[in-house]
DNA sequence: AAGGGTAGCAACCGCCTGTCA
DNA sequence: ATGACAGGCGGTTGCTACCCT
């Protein structure tokens, strides 16, 4: 092949840097100051364009960088700020001193999402996740034996041709996240028309930078076990009777239904609204496959706190 | 021991935004 | 007002070390 040509010689290098690029890097940068990134690889002596140099310097070289495993703090620390503010890593990394953006990024895609993943909660949403075939199968079987065994129900239903519309409106709903892709303001305007009965579908979200509220869903989903008022502005995309807890080994995430709410409940039960029943499905144990985005499925139970009325499904 | 698969991370790429002439 | 440019950001890629069979 013999030498290289002058104009491969002068090309940009690109790739790892080797400890000589550093060290001119550095040095150059400890004279004359960081910026000027155009000019500053041909001062320096770099074959490297001026945006390789601002990374190189950024992420690696700075002497205030921190290195080293990412604490529990920092890491709670990194959760909380994204369940805030999204994939904002620059932002994030305000509050981490000594922490890239791009570092954070790595960890957070490398580490905290499949810890999310593995404890169930969507790492987009930071709301429990639910597979949707396990959901499908589940609310088949579930509604279906409710139909031939309506007092032992999940959901407390027990009326079959409220179960009827149920399924129908289910299956709609399973077609509707299957097509549809997650338009936040979308589902939210859908809770605040919707006094019956909404389900709502999640399905390849990104996450929205304007979606500031969501920092409530988490603790909503795992804190809220009653059915008693809770407005839907403080949490645009929480149902009201969802709960989902860790058992130690699997994920589950359950609804808890209002009985007073719900059709076929004695109205002489005298049910207060904080009564419930439960359904649980688990969902957790499962390999992390990168694949949540498209199976997954959240439901919201929704009804209006001042509704008394059974479910209108007609 | 070897080689195929995978995780982790540094670096790149393309796009966006702010600034200045 | 506008176009050029620098810097910044987030998504993605590709290399390498490690793990597992």
């Amino acid at each position: 092949m013999g030498k290289s040509s002058s104009s491969e010689e002068s090309e940009v290098k690109k790739g790892p840097w080797t400890p000589e690029e550093d060290e001119k890097l550095v040095s150059y940068i400890q004279a004359h100051g960081p910026g000027k990134w155009r000019t500053l690889p041909k001062n320096a002596g770099l074959k490297r364009c001026g945006k390789s140099c601002r990374l190189r310097w950024t992420n690696y070289l700075r002497p205030d960088i921190k290195r080293g495993e990412f604490s529990l703090q920092e890491e709670e620390t990194i959760i909380q700020l994204h369940r805030l503010l999204g994939n904002k890593w620059s932002a994030i990394a305000i509050h981490l001193p000594g922490r890239t953006d791009n570092e954070i990024k790595n960890y957070w895609n490398t580490h905290i999402k499949k810890k999310l993943l593995r404890m169930g909660i969507d790492p987009v949403t930071h709301c429990p996740r639910i597979n949707l075939l396990q959901l499908s199968s589940f609310l088949t079987s579930s509604l279906f034996k409710s139909m031939s065994q309506p007092m032992n129900i999940p959901f407390g239903l027990a009326n079959p041709s409220i179960n009827h519309e149920l399924l129908h409106q289910l299956n709609t709903s399973l077609s509707n996240v299957q097509t549809e892709s997650y338009q936040p303001h979308q589902a939210n305007q859908q809770l605040q028309n919707d006094h019956q009965t909404s389900f709502t579908g999640l399905l390849n979200s990104t996450p929205p930078v304007q979606w500031q509220n969501n920092g409530e869903c988490l603790e909503n989903y795992l804190n809220y076990t009653g059915s008693g008022d809770q407005s839907i502005n403080q949490a645009p995309l929480t149902g009201n009777y969802s709960s989902a807890f860790n058992d130690g080994e699997n994920y589950k995430v359950g609804w808890n239904f209002s009985s007073s709410m719900l059709p076929g409940t004695s109205s002489s039960s005298s049910t207060p609204l904080n009564s419930s029943s439960t359904a649980f499905i688990n969902v957790g144990s499962e390999d992390d496959k990168e694949s949540y985005g498209s199976d997954m499925l959240m439901f919201h139970h929704h009804h209006h706190h001042h509704d008394n009325n059974a479910l209108n499904l007609s």
